[in-house]
DNA sequence: GGACGGCGCGAAAATATCTTTCAAGAGTGA
DNA sequence: TCACTCTTGAAAGATATTTTCGCGCCGTCC
């Protein structure tokens, strides 16, 4: 499987190159970057505009690089080369343009009324949410849908606030009859791994995509012949090479009184909903019996008179 | 020098290429072009995107023309050559992208391609995070974090979907150095409850504020003088009457396939993420170590070699 | 009607731009 | 410190774009 691995490197999701998922592309990326190709992805990000007007070596000189590091940079992003890079440029800038950029976000600071926490909190999440769905890969996507909506049976691993997102992910696929089962102990997690075999489905959520707790029993059931499925930030990262498919969630600027942890679970959150709703779409016909089967047995654990 | 002759006609206008009036330059100036300089405009015009992709020799074949008749076109639109005209397209057809996008309000129907799920969705947990901010009521707001910021201990009850909401409340307050405990067990949350006393902080997360579950235990917590608070869609409901802080998540409307949990989870962690940003504020001093330190813990649990 | 001049047009040369290769240098771990 | 890998830019190589140049069509004037 070192193909999976290349390609996550380089043109990563065979799909076209993004148009305004790109600043989402450069902050997903940032971290897999030299220190050249940083500067040259910050260049673009931070100006897109500007940048599309420039030639390969007009941005090597602003950059302080060379054209090689440039083309790197482009191909790093997605694209088949600098030129299109440019084209995706000049889209973008075009887009922000006419969306007239809201006025910037600044961090949420230690002194800021409560007011201003909330409008900035829930700019922040929105801006995340947009983020992710442009740059969410819709075949990869697709792919684990179909695997999920098929399997026998489905593990799922998260720890820390991943865990959560695991946990809502169980959940919502018990509610349409599949069998999902969320685990949380690590060495559960690996014990179960062991009993995977072709035919079941292991879904990992990490952020970081190298978090050890994560990884192995992901590696297990990719090892037993299960198809695996990897929800991380860094598609990059050494989780990837146990995944047939990887869906890529967003990254945002974090801050001290912001940490990662928030936006990436709001990333995570939406990818998973989406997996959710394309396996209820591919498995209506036991799904929507089973989604209204669900309500019912609840309805008397509500005090009836809710007016 | 014919050609000075011509351009004084065309880009004559010193102003920079137009980005969105292309459409109207072509019929502004296709009467004064010839037949073959006519079909490139026509091409360019009817299909940006399309032609955006092409290079000069491309889009010379297409149009049954040569690359010079291209690039003079191009001249006459006002670019400098056809490598601007070509970004200028990029920029037009990601505009006609991007315009397109409000359309996605339709609700999620069975046969919605993956995309159009994403999109939608995304959509909606957008909007559903500007109901929210827009509806919460900062007074009642600032009065919980008060409340949770200078308690002894914080019991969170929550079940179903609003139980990992409740988690996720905890995880954060534990790491600023609160003592809080998100209890899903209905039955230890009232003997948990009958603990508390004035002083302490309960707090019950549910969507449709008539849950039994949640209203016992949050009933005992104020019956034995604990500050209350309630995160609910239904101020309205029941479990109002027992809480001394209402925070109010909004409510989406719902649909088969998409089922109330999905976004009132989105609203429900805003708020939560409100509250413990608030909170972080306002007790800076020590959850600023304390956010550091449990990052620090948790490093070597990452695969180093992550670059 | 025929010849001349102008103009549109495309082929191909000239140039600019982009891509690839390769070897030197920086950083890293043993 | 040495060996090693990874990063980087210079320059060669490949493409794309622009310019040049001349052919051929067309209308006009003789």
């Amino acid at each position: 499987m070192t193909n999976d691995l290349k390609e996550s490197f380089s043109g990563s999701d065979g799909a076209p190159p993004a148009p305004a998922a790109l600043a989402a592309k450069v902050r997903t990326l940032a971290p897999s970057m030299t220190r050249s190709m940083q500067r040259v992805a910050e260049a673009v990000a931070g100006d897109p505009a500007g940048c599309a007007a420039l030639t390969v070596t007009g941005l090597a000189e602003l950059t302080g690089t060379s054209e090689a590091t440039v083309v790197r940079t482009a191909r790093l992003l997605g694209y088949p080369g600098y030129r299109d890079l440019r084209l995706a440029l000049a889209g973008l800038a075009a887009q922000q343009q006419s969306g007239r950029a809201p006025a910037v976000t600044a961090d949420i600071a230690v002194d800021d009324p409560i007011a201003d926490v909330v409008a900035k909190l829930a700019y922040d999440e929105q801006q995340t949410l947009a983020d992710t769905a442009a740059a969410l890969d819709t075949v990869q996507l697709g792919a684990a849908v179909g695997v999920l909506a098929g399997a026998r049976r489905i593990d799922i691993y998260g720890v820390g606030a991943s865990s959560l997102v695991g946990q809502d992910l169980a959940q919502k696929l018990l509610r349409i009859g599949l069998i999902a089962h969320a685990h949380t102990d690590p060495h559960l997690a690996v014990t179960n791994a062991v009993q995977l075999r072709s035919g079941d489905a292991a879904v990992a959520i990490t952020h970081s995509g190298s978090t050890g707790d994560v990884i192995e029993p992901l590696r297990v059931a990719f090892d037993h012949g299960a198809t695996t499925i990897a929800i991380t930030g860094r598609p990059d990262g050494p989780i990837s090479q146990y995944a047939d498919h990887i869906l890529t969630t967003s990254t945002a600027r974090e801050s001290e009184l912001r940490p990662a942890a928030m936006s990436s679970r709001t990333s995570q959150l939406l990818v998973v909903d989406c997996l959710f709703i394309g396996i209820a779409q591919r498995t209506y016909e036991t799904a929507a019996p089973a989604l209204s089967a669900s309500y019912e047995a609840l309805a008397h654990r509500h005090n009836p008179r809710t007016r």
